[in-house]
DNA sequence: AGCATAAACGGACTTTACCCCGTTTAGTAT
DNA sequence: ATACTAAACGGGGTAAAGTCCGTTTATGCT
């Protein structure tokens, strides 16, 4: 007589199938990229390396940028996995303050590798690229701010405006030619830029 | 023999009939937006409404964002107005850590109004959406750090990052609906969200 | 095993941004 | 006035994103 689901918002497991073709989708996607850089990628031209049909394609991701979240998505786990678990000052163990400017330093690196995915994964119809909704990066720095004992301040608000501090150059103001020719002094610069400022922000 | 031409970098005023359409597709687009909303605006549907071919359109803007950020452009300047010539503390005469506590919540406001076209100006393979190089935002936060008497600190950078905190959460964070519902209590957090940031930044 | 059903698939179709190039015209020099 | 030229115009053509819907398939139930 009752249904035995799995609760209500639990929408039925994802099959097989669409598992597979996701991965499948993915690597065939990293292939195109590494070849042919991210705008060369089209959903047909995807969608006719991976064998597959175009709606498939778009029934897994949506959109085109939607691709792009999906693999930033899949490259931020493992750079996750460093932050909650690995080693201090960027894992656990160091202090907040220690911990936020490393975790700046981190990110800079992380989003200059992976300019051109991040750049791609933007969208304009839709607020924010990848992660589920408040990204990821924005809660750890507003937890980290919470465990500094900052003066009467909205926290989430300041959350907010350091993650776009932090990941603004580089998603909207460095132009391309700024990261090709020299990354690794402007890494160095926004890096201790960074640092600077958090310690500026967070100073008694 | 010489031919007096008006220096090397400028290469000819504009032709009178290039600004005369220019000027009717920036109204007609005006109009356009207001009836239908940004996603409607279609270069096809505004070439056909100002009588234009849509060679003409596309010669005159470039890109579809480049209509929204012409439009963005012009707005700007009346509120570029303010900033240069207008009353303190917007204008001059303030101190320059109270013009920056005022720019940065006339920003806010401007971009709120303007959340539309700012969001649709957006290009992905551009860097900066609206100016013609480094935003006049930008600069001028830069040009007010110089007046506050910081420490040793890279005021470029950051410039950068306080330009990219004031208008990241609007541009990138913010969801459509976070400001439909209640735009102006958002915009109220934002704007004492950057004047505590502001004040945590400069504190001596 | 057989069945029911929701989900996934595929590819034709539509829409729209953007390109190209032959034609027209504003501005200038004679 | 006339001729010349660089710029602007127009609109058909191309490519790529995104939609639709009829067909196929995985999965859970009996």
């Amino acid at each position: 007589m009752d249904r035995p689901l799995l609760s209500v918002g639990a929408p039925r497991a994802e099959r097989a199938d669409a598992v597979r073709n996701r991965l499948h989708l993915l690597a065939t996607a990293r292939g195109m990229l590494a070849e042919q850089g991210a705008d060369k990628l089209t959903m047909d031209g995807l969608a006719e390396r991976a064998d597959l049909g175009k709606g498939t394609v778009f029934r897994r991701f949506g959109t085109r940028a939607g691709i792009f979240q999906a693999l930033l998505d899949d490259d931020e786990r493992a750079f996750q996995e460093q932050v909650l678990y690995g080693p201090p000052p960027l894992g656990p163990g160091a202090s907040p303050l220690d911990r936020l400017i490393a975790y700046g330093r981190a990110r800079v690196g992380f989003l200059i590798g992976h300019r051109e995915i991040a750049r791609a994964a933007l969208d304009g119809s839709q607020p924010v690229p990848a992660g589920s909704q408040t990204p990821i990066s924005q809660m750890h720095i507003r937890m980290l701010l919470g465990q500094i004992h900052l003066g009467a301040a909205n926290l989430d608000v300041l959350a907010v405006q350091l993650t776009a501090a932090l990941d603004g150059p580089l998603l909207l103001y460095l132009s391309a030619s700024d990261l090709t020719e020299a990354a690794a002094q402007t890494e160095e610069r926004i890096a201790q830029g960074w640092q600077d400022l958090i310690q500026r922000v967070c100073r008694p």
